[in-house]
DNA sequence: TATGAATGAGAATTCATTCAT
DNA sequence: TATGAATGAATTCTCATTCAT
């Protein structure tokens, strides 16, 4: 265990080793054991931590989304225009995916199909995105920058394109210039929604 | 066992009460016996017609896959311009959502985690689906409808589009009007990518 | 179906197919289809003739322990000297094994473990190889042609001496001339315990 | 548990376990559950230790193949003269058949249709069985004190002896005296071979 | 607090046997 | 009589979780 290791809470270690396991074989097909190794700590030691197998990839995607959450508002505000908010929204999703890969490839799973348990949570956040998304967007309608389209479906659509960037970066990894690719995305979707 | 049932064949009827119960469950989460009960078969009836569990699930997804496919493209020939196609491709992709709810929900599941032998046919399939999308682009652009955009990013655009479109169709039962939508999104596009 | 399956009965037909099968797998390692398809029927015509795997067994067995014990009597009987009595045994003994390799392979087998089952027969059938043996030997010790021994040793004795000498003859090949060997056991057996 | 357990690994108290439920039972017939049961642990425990029941089934042959060659070896190499080791032999085989029943029946199980992957391992035992009995038998050939027979024939007799003595004494409970019947043995063996 | 040996509920799969045709 | 599709009891093995140390 290294220096590091010891400032950072054994709970941290924990989520971190789960991160990577999680995001290498899949949450079912996790074994405890693998993420105590990962972790260099005793299978035991998990469950002082952690009530169980699913809360611990609860709270991790409960952080995590949170912390993506906070990451994507805070962009957002250092801009005033729509138009740039859009910019450094898809630019920072960019970001969030290239520094955190394994994180970004548990975070859009389809939690769903992942734990019964889990779905009214999933829900749940997947609700409060696209209530995020659908306020922006009515920002932006309310700014006279875009026209008044249906936020619901420009929601799922915004979602959508974020959702599903990740897979070349991540899984493909696509070597692709974040600024660039964020230029043409907001290009295309001002030009389409833009007055 | 219904009239219907006599005429479908056993295949067909275990492969539908499998769709059921793996869209309502999660693939790891559904029990053999429950697509037994589904089917009002015996258990060991499914395995007289597939040799295991993930081989049931993967051929449903090759035949799904084909299916949606062969649609999506029978579909856009029916018209010569780039845009009209693309409305009819949103369109066809809604009915097939609405249409196929079950399946829908089992098609565009984040294989990849949920069987790791899975895994090389989803990304292989994967990679199909993007090729197509972006000969589908590039024909436009060489029509000169639309602007010479990155094909690559522009298949994920799309891809991430309609991988996401379902889930508010198919989960919550958003009432939405395909034609409308559809619309929609084409304008969004065609503004955004169009000359 | 050859012309010699038509006059041999179905049964027969079985039988012959189960003593192939089962010596070439095992009892517990053979499925009914296996024998079924060695017999080129169909797998419930099995069970109008025997009412089940085991029966199946249980008949080979049987029968061919009588053909076996029958073959030894008669052979026996066709000399009056003790030490030719012996010689011949083993002859006769050789011969079956060479010209019945499979049923040699199952008839010899340890049946106390492939049926728990079949285990009193096994006992009653032991013990009563073991009673004609021993009623054998008494004879050559009555007619004076052999010492006093003890009958129940000599004659495990001889049984163990028969009962593993099919081995290397039926599993290796061996290749051994019987008459040869026959005389060179005879031998043995005499000088041992002869007068 | 016994306190004799604690000091006995569990690993040794599995494989007593199994010794005990396999020669009762025989190993297809032998439910994990049951040693499990036998050995007074849970039916996971016995995974820790082994891979498989198979694995099981193999160590304790391995080991119990070993414990009686080796035996067998120490006994032969108390004396000199080939007659005192022939008795030596048979006195040792009757010893540790009465001592350690249980394994003695599995040991001597035929093994090749226990499991179909057992076989390559139970030809080349019987094969390493069949080679020492040889050497042992040129070696009373080569010191003069035996007729030059054929090893391998004879090889095959003395295995067969020994390999069937053991039904009497572990089925039927035979109660002999090993010394009165390796003397026995012995002189039959003697008389029959000797110089 | 940390551990990992022990546990047993649970699930996939097999295959002898049945029975409608 | 012959068949083979259908069945479900039975069994191995896995792995999250517990708990004595």
């Amino acid at each position: 265990m290294g220096l590091e290791d010891l400032k950072k809470g054994k709970r941290e270690l924990i989520m971190e080793a789960a991160i990577k396991v999680f995001s290498r074989k899949g949450y079912n097909y996790t074994k405890m054991e693998e993420i105590a190794i990962e972790a260099g700590i005793g299978k035991g030691t998990i469950y002082e931590y952690f009530a169980s197998k699913l809360q611990l990839l609860q709270e991790i995607l409960e952080r995590s989304f949170q912390l993506y959450h906070q990451k994507m508002v805070e962009e957002i505000q250092s801009s005033i225009c729509f138009k740039d908010k859009i910019r450094i929204l898809v630019e920072a999703h960019f970001k969030f995916c290239q520094e955190n890969k394994e994180l970004t490839s548990i975070l859009f799973w389809n939690i769903d199909y992942i734990d019964e348990e889990l779905r009214a949570w999933g829900y749940q956040k997947q609700a409060e995105k696209e209530r995020h998304l659908r306020e922006f967007i009515q920002m932006g309608i309310d700014n006279g920058e875009i026209r008044p389209v249906d936020t619901k479906l420009m929601a799922v659509i915004l979602g959508g394109i974020l959702g599903s960037i990740w897979v070349p970066l991540v899984i493909e990894g696509w070597e692709v210039d974040k600024n660039t690719a964020a230029e043409q995305i907001t290009q295309i979707i001002m030009n389409g929604i833009g007055n």
